[in-house]
RNA sequence: GGUCCGGUGGCAGAAUGGUGAUGCAGCGGACUGCAAAUCCGCGAAUGUGGGUUCGAUUCCCGCCCGGACCUCCA
């Protein structure tokens, strides 16, 4: 069996992933802050946590998948206002269309999802800690964390604070030491979410929630942590400076997965540039699998730029394997081709998957069904070809298939007696409701364009 | 301005110190009443200038271009 290898971005090379417990391999992942839909830029980062933990769930007896839901935060408490809603309510239905959209898009649910606001008492207690630490300090009703209390500040993500400084674009409120300090808990506003504490009715910074949620769940150590590139600074580093200082005994995360960026049409997603796109604007016109295979076509450390060619290009692709797949049943069993987990374990080698699931549909298409099962169960795998081929190519006809296998009757007969003209009339008129007739040997099948 | 990542055929996208995968598109052919699918074949790429080396796309340096981040916030 091939051994695992990831980019670790600590220390910026690939290196052999050594679980802390090969009888439980424990993962984190940031989870999406819920005040609107997600976007696809949020699902690249939610694809890449789902095949990293299903290679580890095939590699290893038991994985804990902790990915967390941020639902206190500034950007919630301001759309709530905007929508003229309650907190709860906006938090409420955001998460349930997050969960709606990742189940279409087939990702596995983590084993534990964790919000911020049931774990305050939590967060209270690290911050307590570091102030006793010498790691905190109280100004002006907020608990800031001192960097300089931690002199592997910066390594994470590869800064020195002098750098940090240098290009520091914001205003540095006056009550910090320094200009890095960062807020663990500041004061809330009467109107606004806040929680009681030795310094006063409160809510946490952004940081603490993941230092003491992952502490909860997974220990003071554990395996990976990961989530997008834009994650990496401030994010990840403050995190990992928390924790750190008030566990001193644990490592905090082993090692750190970022995945790139998604762009839009060459350009960053921004609702000024009215290029931004939800999950659901994708899945009105694509089927899931699409979307997928798409965000698996680019290894998650490239940036990868989505357009609709290239959304018509995996759902081509996906054509193609599912005729290869001809009549082997969607639970078929049978052992994960080698090449298919060598190029997983080659730090999530998505697209060299999809090569070899091309080499696997050739041989399948020659007749070969050894090699057909081995193409359902790297499907499996990765996420895809979870559907009979006759589901792939027919869903989402808005058709009634006894009219078109009256039609295709139709045909047959005006065939036999030699009426091309009618025959091609019948052809035309199906073609322009979308759908699309395929003559064999076999006879005459029929699929949505 | 600072830190970091990247620039491979028309497009997407792997790999590699020794003749550069895979898919889409294109072209030619087989098959087909037509079409689709499938099959066979063809053309097509390492941003740029140096350096190291017998040999560089791969390693090093400069330049150009693109991207992420630069601390609670857009």
């Amino acid at each position: 069996m091939p051994h695992l290898n990831l980019h670790d971005s600590r220390s910026r090379k690939i290196v052999p992933f050594v679980p802390l417990d090969p009888g439980n391999v424990r993962v984190y992942f940031c989870g999406p802050t819920v005040y609107d839909l997600a976007h696809i830029g949020n699902l690249r980062a939610m694809v890449t946590a789902d095949i990293l933990v299903r290679v580890l769930r095939h590699l290893y007896p038991r994985v804990t998948y902790v990915r967390n839901i941020t639902d206190v935060d500034d950007k919630i408490n301001a759309r709530a206002r905007e929508n003229g809603e309650p907190i709860d309510a906006l938090t409420a239905r955001t998460i349930r269309d997050f969960h709606e959209d990742l189940a279409a898009i087939g990702m596995l649910p983590p084993d534990v999802e964790p919000r911020a606001t049931h774990h305050i008492g939590e967060m209270l207690d690290m911050i307590g800690r570091l102030i006793a630490g010498g790691h905190a300090y109280e100004a002006q009703g907020h608990v800031l964390f001192a960097v300089d209390s931690f002199a592997a500040y910066g390594a994470l993500s590869g800064r020195s604070p002098d750098d940090l400084l240098a290009g520091a674009r914001v205003e540095i409120a006056p009550y910090k030491r320094e200009a890095g300090d960062f807020v663990l808990w500041k004061p809330s506003e009467p109107d606004l979410p806040g929680w009681e504490s030795p310094w006063g009715r409160g809510r946490p910074g952004w940081h603490i929630e993941c230092s003491a949620m992952s502490h909860r769940y997974l220990g003071e150590s554990f395996d990976i942590h990961g989530g997008g590139s834009d994650l990496l600074f401030p994010h990840h580093e403050n995190e990992l400076a928390q924790s750190q200082c008030c566990f001193p005994h644990g490592r905090f995360a082993n090692h750190w997965l970022h995945n790139a960026m998604l762009l839009v049409d060459g350009e960053k997603m921004s609702k000024s540039l009215g290029n931004f796109l939800t999950v659901r604007d994708v899945l009105r016109d694509t089927p899931a699998e699409a979307l997928r295979l798409l965000l698996l076509h680019a290894q998650y450390r490239s940036v990868l730029n989505f357009t609709r060619a290239g959304l018509a290009e995996a759902k081509q692709t996906l054509d193609r394997f599912y005729r290869a797949l001809g009549d082997v049943p969607a639970d078929m069993q049978g052992p994960l081709p080698e090449p298919v987990l060598a190029a997983l374990c080659d730090d999530l080698n998505t697209p060299r998957v999809l090569a070899e699931m091309h080499a696997l549909a050739d041989r399948a298409l020659a007749g070969d069904t050894g090699a057909a099962t081995g193409l359902r169960v790297a499907g499996r795998m990765i996420g895809v070809l979870q559907q009979t081929p006759d589901d792939w190519f027919r869903a989402g006809a808005d058709v009634d298939s006894a009219a078109i296998d009256a039609l295709i009757a139709d045909r047959l007969a005006a065939r036999k007696a030699r009426d091309f003209a009618r025959a091609d009339a019948i052809r035309a008129e199906l073609a322009e409701r979308g759908i699309v007739l395929e003559d064999s040997a076999a006879g005459t099948t029929w699929r949505r364009a």
